[in-house]
DNA sequence: CTAGCTGCTGTTTTT
DNA sequence: CAGCAGCTAG
């Protein structure tokens, strides 16, 4: 017992050896917050006073979920495997599953991730022939996932205006398409437990009998639903022990409230809120800055880091002249950092928004250091990874309308836009699934059915009903059904294997052009679902399926590689590095412009940028741009008021530049820099067919014709890697090899 | 029906 | 600059 307790603070081990009362944690960045939470759930089962059966332990992100079953395992020899430790959609995802029938959901019911949701948002408006342009489907989707984060179903949102009662009668159509193709959405999840808890009470008390204990990490960040589904689940008698930090609510703008710390220490009779405010992760002069920078929030609870380590270096802050010289700061300074020795995986580049990503990472591609980007495009999430698990969702339930429209024509097998509609006519008609409309078709020869002829509105076209979409959709279900069949009873793995193979979309990317790292994907996915089956406890297909859906970006960041990490601010949340860089400090970027009209979004931007000071252990860049193209033009930026927020003393100028010097305008530049640095005099823009030319991305190539001038002057290079491609001058930066 | 083009638009953060 | 909707030629 003492051995896990050793080495923790007086108020740590007060946090972790409370007694059976339900209690809130205020713990700082650094103050040793994942600690607690593992050794409290350790010391209650080596005190006997619960067993691991009966702990539920919630985070918010699946990577604090994994940290923290990893350091319990270490800590405790016990099997961590089938402890309800995850995130609130996992575990929701599980009791749903366990519970399905009583929750009114398919067994086998998939999970929508944010662009499917939008597919089906845009689907139902459609047929309900509400104008997108008045009803921006993302707007739309924000309404409802705002609604049911607020714990509201259609039935119970108070609409006043014409627009909101138009927003909420798709949300009622949007809710029943999803039961019919049985189907749910993130915010779903947690509202369909909540409601399955609160509607059934014998589960209600079995759960709470069962859970005596309830951890919760990141509490600043929960949303309405989150605390309800909390409240539920624990009754009176459970002790739920809340951990968060209200200076790190960063996720405002999905519905977190981080008030509900106020309402928890109201609501659950917490007695005494314990303080975690020794930091140990910081030299002194970043808490410094951190401190500072938050004193200007108004609305906190009140809290001042301290550490018992030296003041350390001053921050370092870079003024660039564009997002391009940045970038090559950036890389000047990793390559500094690593000849020193510093692990490049110990190395962060932080960045308000993934579209900064691109800069930094062709900047660092250029100079061969190795990274990784968390966040952007998710392995999970690309075109062809989805299409193949469209193909596996609907073995899994061909009534997934938004699998089936994904890849009913894709590949190309003739079915348009005009099948497609008499296909969601018919299944409209028949208040069916696509697929049984679809099996309906095809399984009398081509001639319609029943009913499901009269709906025409075309008289002319019934001379030959739907003649030519019979060719392709047949063939569409008989695929279906073959793989299917050829699949039934296969390990997960092989399943993977045979639908990459058999679906046609390998053969499809291999005679596409720019396919190659299609099939890569293709492949890894196969890989993906090998790991799965030797990790996960249900190794089926449709538990693959959840894990794809809610575990989006789990494959693209192998752990531990040597790579400097790069990822947005957002993402960092929890993390730690020895160096890290805050780039973009500028105002409209960091903090954000959209934040200006929004209530309380300038104090979460600095939430947001005392997260972003706080990763870092030792050493502290912050820099920004004058100029930065965005949305493809130069914008000319001031410095962040962040900077000006910290006190003058903790930083220090590297590039000599006086600090808030005027912004200069600078000249526009040439149009393009290898016209300018190189001239020959054949042509008037200095390139010459025959010429070896080197691209940023397409790699190393010939020129092989020129045409045109001036700023419209193109030239056709064969590249040796990307093939034969047209460049406008004014744009390719192209250089001389 | 398909592929390829044009022209428009929307832009933050994520389970 | 992207991604996408809508249009046109084949």
């Amino acid at each position: 017992m003492s051995s896990i307790l050793s080495g923790l603070n007086p108020e740590q081990l007060e946090a972790v050896s409370l007694p059976h009362q339900s209690a809130l944690i205020l713990a700082g960045a650094g103050s040793g917050k994942t600690r607690v939470l593992t050794t409290r759930i350790a010391y209650l089962i080596q005190s006997g006073q619960a067993s691991p059966h009966g702990v539920l332990a919630v985070t918010f992100t699946n990577k604090a979920a994994k940290e923290m079953i990893a350091r319990l395992s270490a800590m405790l020899p016990i099997n961590t495997r089938g402890m309800w430790i995850g995130t609130f959609h996992g575990l929701c995802n599980r009791m749903l599953r366990l519970h399905h029938r009583d929750a009114g959901l398919p067994q086998l019911f998939q999970i929508l991730d944010v662009q499917d949701q939008l597919s089906l948002v845009k689907r139902v408006m459609k047929a309900m022939g509400v104008d997108g342009e008045k009803f921006p489907p993302r707007q739309v989707q924000w309404f409802i996932n705002g609604n049911k984060e607020a714990g509201l179903r259609a039935s119970k949102v108070e609409a006043y205006d014409d627009f909101s009662r138009r927003m909420t009668e798709v949300y009622a159509a949007y809710d029943e398409q999803c039961s019919r193709e049985g189907v749910v959405d993130f915010a779903e999840l947690l509202l369909r437990c909540f409601e399955l808890l609160q509607a059934n009470e014998i589960l209600r008390d079995h759960y709470r009998e069962r859970f005596a204990h309830i951890l919760v990490d990141e509490f600043q960040d929960t949303n309405r639903l989150q605390y309800l589904w909390l409240r539920l689940l624990a009754g009176n008698r459970c002790a739920v022990m809340a951990v968060g930090d209200d200076d790190q609510s960063i996720y405002g703008f999905r519905g977190a409230h981080s008030a509900n710390m106020q309402s928890f220490e109201r609501d659950f009779g917490v007695a005494k809120v314990i303080k975690l405010e020794q930091n140990y992760r910081s030299h002194g002069n970043i808490l410094d800055a951190a401190n500072h920078l938050i004193r200007n929030n108004r609305t906190r609870l009140g809290k001042n880091l301290w550490t018992a380590e030296s003041h350390g270096e001053p921050l370092r802050v870079f003024q660039a002249p564009t997002d391009l010289d940045e970038a090559a700061y950036v890389v000047d300074e990793v390559k500094a950092l690593s000849r020193e020795g510093v692990a490049l995986s110990e190395i962060a580049v932080l960045y308000r928004s993934n579209a900064q990503s691109r800069v930094l990472e062709h900047a660092l591609f250029n100079a061969g250091l190795p990274y990784r980007v968390y966040g952007g495009l998710r392995f999970f999430e690309r075109q062809e990874i989805k299409h193949a698990l469209a193909y596996l969702r609907l073995a899994a339930n061909p009534d997934d309308d938004n699998a089936l429209l994904r890849v009913i024509n894709f590949p190309a097998r003739g079915i348009g836009a005009r099948s497609l509609e008499q296909l969601q006519e018919s299944a409209k008609a028949a208040g069916g699934s696509l697929w049984q409309a679809a099996c309906e078709r095809s399984a009398v020869g081509g001639q319609p059915v029943g009913r499901a002829l009269p709906v025409d509105p075309r008289p002319a076209t019934t001379g030959r009903p739907a003649s030519s979409p019979l060719k392709g959709i047949p063939a569409f279900v008989a695929l279906i059904e073959s793989l299917r069949a050829a699949t039934q009873g296969l390990p997960l793995p092989e399943i993977v294997e045979h639908m990459v193979e058999h679906s046609g979309l390998k053969q499809h990317y291999q005679s596409e052009r720019e396919g190659a790292d299609r099939l890569e994907n293709l492949n890894e996915l196969v890989n993906a679902a090998v790991g799965f089956v030797h990790e996960a406890e249900d190794d089926s297909l449709p538990a693959f399926l959840a894990h794809a859906a809610l575990e989006a970006g789990e494959h693209q960041a192998e752990e531990g590689a040597q790579a400097l990490q790069l990822m947005t601010v957002h993402s960092a949340k929890g993390l730690e590095f020895h160096g890290v860089f805050i780039t973009g400090l500028e105002e409209g970027l960091f903090p954000h412009e959209q934040s200006f009209n929004q209530d309380g979004g300038l104090e979460e931007e600095r939430r947001l940028m005392y997260v972003a000071l706080t990763r870092s252990k030792r050493r502290l860049y912050l820099t920004f741009a004058q100029s930065r193209m965005l949305h493809g033009q130069t914008r000319y930026n001031v410095s962040s008021r962040f900077l000006e927020e910290i006190p003058e003393r903790l930083m220090k100028w590297v590039n000599l530049t006086a600090p808030f010097a005027p912004v200069l305008v600078p000249e526009p530049k040439p149009k393009s820099k290898s016209a300018v640095s190189f001239t020959v005099p054949k042509a008037s823009h200095g390139w010459q067919v025959g010429q070896s030319v080197t691209h940023p991305k397409f790699g190393s190539g010939v020129i092989v014709n020129c045409e045109g001038h001036g700023p419209d002057a193109r030239v056709q290079v064969r590249f040796t890697r990307a093939g034969v491609k047209w460049l406008a001058l004014e744009y390719a930066r192209l250089t001389p090899a």
